[in-house]
DNA sequence: CAATTAACGCACTAACTAGTTACTTCTTTA
DNA sequence: TAAAGAAGTAACTAGTTAGTGCGTTAATTG
């Protein structure tokens, strides 16, 4: 998010900052679109509410439709930069994989908008994601994480042999992000807080366990 | 779907249909609305692909909100009424809840709109659903519907006591959902065609096995 | 069969929406 | 410091969109 304009550190402030009205319209975009979808995001209140002009919007992404893929994109490396930070590889098996799970987790609760910016761009058969090479390379790395913790448990011989990596990462992600992104039909359907501190609790050592009793042998 | 004026049953075909219109439009939005989403689906879209006049639609269903009301209504009902019709009470409780988990699961793939139809319902906090009540009666059942597998399973000592139905019930959707819902962002991120044939069986045997190792002692 | 009711359709509108034109103002650098 | 270029703005356009007013035609019923 910081450009070439930066570099001198000891500028003064600009009253014209190109780089900070981007940020601010990539802001109001995340928040816009996660709101409302890509069809129902309106271009004018992401302007209004980047405290920046229309005509910037147009200059800097081209269209509104390249906006959302920027910040779908931003989304994208946001999470996969944050799982690489965990440094799972320094943790025993068990634990990395528990780490794992709840990341994912408290991930999608503090950061909705990445939920409803995923089920957008699936509405959208993934067109802006599939211009993307950017993702695909970051999306390699989780794959390959899982599969090193994986491996190191069926050799210290605590993980079963057999398991689908692939299979097992998108388990991690559904049993959080369906809970989480449908909080407000489920709160109808099954009449209970699904939001409430106690329930969140209550899911996430649920799903802890769920993937515990997957892999154990 | 039968409405009143369906009693006698050897009367001449009319040209004027007031049931067929609306069964056609209900039609059409379904599909416009899970294309689409809520706020993508046009009205006169769903006018022309229902072969009905757009003056229709407000006259049977008000506005656009209320179709959509009506359209949701339905999918949940049809979800909600086949699952019952599963009579999982005549089977052991193992074979009821993975005859639970490959209906849920064969149920989204069949019926693909039902998830996009869930996902924007959620992306408006389900304010449609929240006026509904026969919905939140048809869901009860399918609440005491995973209870009473699980009692039995833990009287039977096949299942471990103290799992949660409602968590449960949750997970199962989850599994399939997700993977479904996602999967166009998911045939990118784990660069693997998530449609294939093979790649569906290797998913539901998946789920099958991860949701009866939750509930096995 | 006349009168009423319900189904249906055309053509319109008022509001909105993505994108643009043409311009001003600030900042950098040759 | 002058010129160039980049940042920023207001007002506009052309096309859409949900929703309606009002008239027509078919079916029902007393």
């Amino acid at each position: 998010m910081s450009g070439e304009q930066t570099e001198k550190p000891g500028r003064k402030p600009r009253i014209r900052d190109a780089e900070a009205t981007k940020a601010r319209i990539l802001d109001a975009a995340k928040k816009e679109f996660a709101k409302n979808g890509l069809g129902g995001a309106r271009v004018d209140d992401i302007a209004e509410k980047a405290k920046a002009n229309k005509r910037m919007i147009y200059h800097y992404f081209e269209s509104k439709e390249g906006l959302f893929q920027t910040v779908l994109e931003d989304a994208y490396l946001d999470i996969r930069s944050a799982e690489q930070k965990l440094h799972l590889e320094d943790l025993d098996p068990k634990g990395a994989l528990e780490k794992l799970v709840r990341f994912t987790w408290e991930y999608y609760l503090k950061n909705p908008e990445f939920l409803t910016l995923v089920n957008s761009e699936n509405l959208h058969r993934a067109k802006h994601l599939k211009k993307s090479e950017i993702i695909k390379v970051s999306s390699r790395k989780l794959v390959s994480l899982v599969s090193s913790i994986l491996e190191r448990g069926v050799t210290a011989g605590v993980f079963r042999d057999g398991v689908d990596p692939v299979q097992l990462n998108i388990t991690i992600a559904a049993v959080g992000y369906y809970y989480l992104t449908n909080r407000f039909t489920g709160t109808i359907i099954y009449e209970r807080d699904l939001m409430a501190k106690d329930a969140l609790e209550q899911r996430i050592q649920f799903n802890i366990d769920t993937i515990m009793r997957l892999v154990t042998i």
